[in-house]
RNA sequence: UUCGCAGGCUGUUCUAUCGCCUCGAUUUAUCGGGGAGGAAAGUCCGGGCAAUACAGGGCGCCAUGCUUCUUAACGAGAAGGCGGGUGUAAGUUCGCAGUAGUGUAACAGAAAAUAACCGUCCGUCAACUGACGGAUAAGGGUGAAAAGGUAGGGUAAGAGCCUACCGGUAGUUAUGGCAACAUAAUUAGCCGUACGCCUCAUGGAUUGUAAGGCCAAAUAUAUUAUGAGUUCCUCGGAACACAGGGCUGCCCGCCCUGGUUUUGACCAAUGCAAAUUGAUUAAGAGUCAUAAGGGGUAGGCUGCAUGAGACUAUUGGUGACAAUAGUACUAGAUAAAUGAUAGAAUGAAAAACAGAACCCGGCUUACAGGCCUGCGAUUUUU
RNA sequence: GUGGAUGUAGCUCAGUUGGUUAGAGCACUGGUUUGUGGUACCAGGGGUCGUGGGUUCAAGCCCCAUCUUCCACC
């Protein structure tokens, strides 16, 4: 069964495992997408945690990364479910994070479409580290 | 009609599907309610709230600066006054305490404020060229700025030196105005400008909700109790002109910490004494284990949204605004919620600037399109 | 959230109390020296002083607004 929700529990909000995210994280590039993940025990019952950046340095305005955020947001809820089942099947838990690192403001089509090469790639570095 | 000026308002709406934050209900999965702005922005001011500080004195620093009013308060706002710029006009824009003292004004120019370079006049020498001494601010060129302007009298020549008119300054009086101020009369002296320092009045303690308060895993641990172990080291008071820190921007002054100096429980010996030497008792701590336990990290709760509030109406006021009555409760997140897709309406195109982070009052800046009110100029018609 | 700094030639910086024409080094261009290049020497070009207003006789400097870049604290 596959739900479209998108709840507290599955977004990443400790300071803590995020620091450790850009430490000792692994990561690969998926233009407009970077993405940075992590084997880690949650502290939640939920396969995957996630977070959302899009970088000042690129979009001084607060309202155009809210955008862009909200877009990422919509176009994850889709198909978060592919990595959901891999997981559950692993029985694994995974910190991620999700960059977007493209210079120009892209549609919700882009976008979506972006994220569903990612997940593709991601599989694949998955089955791999297995 | 066209072109303008001023002020105000608005800032897409609806439906379906999938979602997000929050509150409530039933109850553990559904249902219902609510969910960004006029600037939420910049952080330029003011206030609330909170914590900390606050024996006192002197000096300094910063802000504001025409008048009256509004306001919780302000450096904000309203109305008015005076002066300058700009526009045909409606308007718009900039400035404003005091002058007792004191400083500066490059270059140019004789001189930048107790002005003599040229010129004019007088005297002496000299002898037709001038030299020296004096008087003189009418004329000349320089400059951003040149010593009130015009006319007449006056004089050796001139000059507010005197007079008339005009301009300006200061005082007094009258009228109008709450006042700034305006108008008129009169008197005085004969009158420069700009920017500072300075003086006067008023205000200013510091830090910000990541403030502050509460609860509290894991790990380490102050302290206390009990037990075990050990004799290496430490202990209290006073003074100081030394060092560091705090009150505070600086100084005085005060306080704290360190350092230095001095003294030191009891017994015995020596000694008049001060003191010196030797030995001793008692108690506690540092180590380990167990228990209690405080502060406190991750994390959570609170602060946190009923307010100097909002909207509507009436009344008062030129206005900012105030008073009275009624109405509803209207975001509260915390790596941070409002989105996506499809369709419809208006339209040429859903399209501007832009996302709450403790809360209010202002200011400033950004802003597509649309609407309303008042006023001015011009043209045409009547 | 709070507080602070910065902007001047292609680059790195001076320019302090407003005053004549905004300087220095490197780089660039031309010339001299050399058989050639470098070095050295001589000369030259290049600036809306971040932007827009204001004060003043006069603004890179003073005041106001705004933009850029950077830093600190928690």
């Amino acid at each position: 069964m596959t739900t479209f929700t998108f709840k507290k529990d599955e977004k990443l909000c400790s300071q803590k495992i995020i620091g450790d995210l850009f430490l000792k994280g692994s990561s690969f590039l998926c233009y407009p997408l970077k993405v940075v993940w992590k084997a880690e025990p949650l502290p939640f019952p939920v396969p995957l945690q996630v977070v959302f950046s899009v970088p000042k340095r690129l979009f001084k305005r607060a309202h155009d990364r809210n955008l862009l955020k909200r877009r990422l947001r919509e176009a994850y809820r889709y198909h978060k479910h592919e990595l959901n089942e891999l997981l559950t099947a692993h029985k694994q838990q995974v910190a991620l994070m999700i960059v977007y690192i493209a210079k120009e403001e892209l549609t919700f089509a882009q976008i979506d479409e972006a994220m569903i090469k990612m997940i593709d790639k991601f599989k694949k570095n998955e089955t791999l580290t297995n």
